[in-house]
DNA sequence: AGAAGGCGCTAAACCGCTATAGTTGCCGGA
DNA sequence: TCCGGCAACTATAGCGGTTTAGCGCCTTCT
């Protein structure tokens, strides 16, 4: 048989498809002796539930939307959103629930597919990642009232759930260890100025330089790419007075960067610490190994995909889930500055 | 209203159900002008397909499945597979096409998601992955009779169709390269031994050294992962006569080898010359620059989303399509081997 | 003993859309 | 004038499930 239906089991078995129905769905209403029987024969006939016969019905779709509005070729670059992506699939798939993933141009074209997958019952809910400074998509996703998790905050997501680190408490972290180790004059290589982390950070930076009474430390954005890490970094190498330390908002980015100091001829970590936002096997690789704020990326995609199926379980339950902050590792690109720096 | 179906717009307009889906699929059996009013009142309404609903009656499910057996916290690690995704999807995209993903354990589960999506209508083709030698997936497919293409070959996917690069030629430039600086001893750090293009990576290496009357080239497997790499680097670099060239299998592991020998003070190029196969931000970051075979991985895995597009258009003739081979982009990490290798 | 209630089940409606057999009305041709 | 044929629709039957109303029948309580 190409495919048995609950009417096929139902025939075989000598009941209605409603107590197949009932009895594959471990609900009441049937005798466990004919339960049995209806699970024997439907593993018998290989049956396996339709699900779009199912989402038509109203039922779970099993699977959880994800839409991502990035230019497409730039993703793959940052281990970052891989490991996130794999630590979120690897919650799912316990509970065999799917990924939707779509990746779209632009913002609008996101709420496109978020009114479509909603309205179709494809997803029974979505994660949000990127989160943006006055996110349009909020309102869009609190109006179609379906399950979302946003990744980020705190604040910011509305009334959607969310999860998210300590961005700020995890920047004070470096800016109070490189002022312990005598730096005065920190810069800052910030990822895309329109994501609210990108903000929380540089602002943090500049609120513990005031408090610690360091030189002003400057941010300058970027787009997360390699080159443009390197880019920031020779003209923040080119200055009469450069930065005795710079932090990196990526790992890519600080590798870059490490690269353009070696290449200037600036010592690291003798004249120039590094730190990177987020670790990887690339700070650990890299020569001098780079000190990293780490975090676990794939349980932090893990705890996003627990949160997002027990919403979904219970969805009038709001969470707010703060995971741990990403604590420094420190490797070889970090030292006290030079005799030198005090010019 | 919640959510218009083709119902609603019928009533609105006054016509049958029938007429409205043979309008919105533009088929034959409206007037024009009858279409036009349906159309246009669609669009005042909102109204968009329920996927599910139209799964259901065996159309379009306007997605494709990609089911991946490894363990998931490995999979963000690999530049290769993110950009990859990258590509895939933003082909996909094209057409409004989603991915339905899955990361799972093993095989066995692997082929059980595919029975499961295909007999639901999930999808409407496959994506494989991660060939293996003798791989069990290909005749479930076949049996399956869902669209599906093969990334890898050539041979050894059976009935379905492909979408493939010439690994061993890619190979063999790598070897005739390094032979024509004047290496002899050369060896391979490779990939995952059950996969097929490891073996055939492995077996190019293998032909050429005899062809070009080089010293037998070991090749040492290793699952991907940076500190398998850099262990077989270490074992490598141990011996007494060592290898004065080692080509990797990827390019994360190239980076680790790269960090080893600066930690056993071998110095790259001058007696050691490192080339990766596969080529990412990675290898053009590192100091020294790492020689990579290159290739427009994105365009890559667009290339497979095409593909896919149109066998599932038309699925009775099967595709098998070689892509361009992976060129040799020479870098600051090999020369000719220093004299002192001659012992 | 009769009413009430619960169990185990069936029949049928329903979800949104597609496909197909029919129906209607209009035209041209014999 | 009647019929065939066609275009433009309508009505309806699925697709594979879930859900609800309802129907016997047996138990239990009064």
């Amino acid at each position: 048989m190409a495919r048995p239906t609950i009417a096929d089991i139902a025939e075989r078995v000598g009941v209605s498809k409603g107590a197949v129905s009932f009895a594959l769905n471990g609900r009441p209403g049937v005798a466990e002796a004919t339960r049995a029987r209806i699970l024997q024969v439907a593993k018998e006939m290989n049956w396996r539930p339709h699900s779009a016969a199912r989402a038509l019905g109203g039922a779970r779709a099993d699977a959880v939307g994800l839409v991502i509005a990035r230019p497409a070729s730039t993703l793959g670059v940052e281990p970052f959103f891989a490991q996130l992506l794999s630590g979120l699939q690897a919650g799912l798939s316990r509970q065999s629930v799917a990924m939707h993933l779509m990746i779209v141009e632009d913002v609008e074209a996101e709420t496109e597919v978020y009114r479509d997958w909603a309205s179709a019952h494809r997803v029974d809910g979505f994660i949000i990642v990127d989160l943006k400074v006055r996110d349009p998509r909020i309102e869009v996703l609190e109006e179609l009232g379906v399950p979302s998790v946003v990744l980020g905050g705190p604040g910011r997501h509305g009334s959607l759930s969310s999860v998210w680190a300590d961005d700020r408490e995890a920047m004070l972290s470096v800016a109070d260890y490189l002022a312990a180790l005598g730096h005065r004059r920190l810069a800052h290589v910030a990822g895309l100025p329109e994501f609210h982390h990108t903000q929380r950070r540089m602002r943090a930076l500049r609120d513990s330089s005031r408090r610690l009474g360091l030189a002003e430390t400057v941010s300058t954005t970027t787009d997360f790419s390699d080159a443009e890490g390197a880019a920031a970094t020779r003209a923040l190498l080119s200055r009469a007075r450069r930065p005795t330390a710079i932090v990196y908002d990526s790992d890519v980015m600080a590798l870059a960067g490490l690269g353009v100091a070696g290449e200037m001829g600036v010592r690291v970590p003798d004249e120039l610490s590094i730190v990177a936002f987020d670790d990887s096997v690339l700070t650990r690789i890299a020569h001098p190994a780079i000190t990293a704020l780490s975090r676990d990326t794939f349980a932090y995609g893990r705890r996003l995909a627990e949160v997002m199926l027990a919403l979904i379980e219970e969805p009038e339950r709001r969470r707010d889930v703060k995971t741990a902050t990403p604590r420094l590792v420190v490797r070889e690109s970090t030292a006290p500055p030079g005799a030198w720096q005090g010019d």
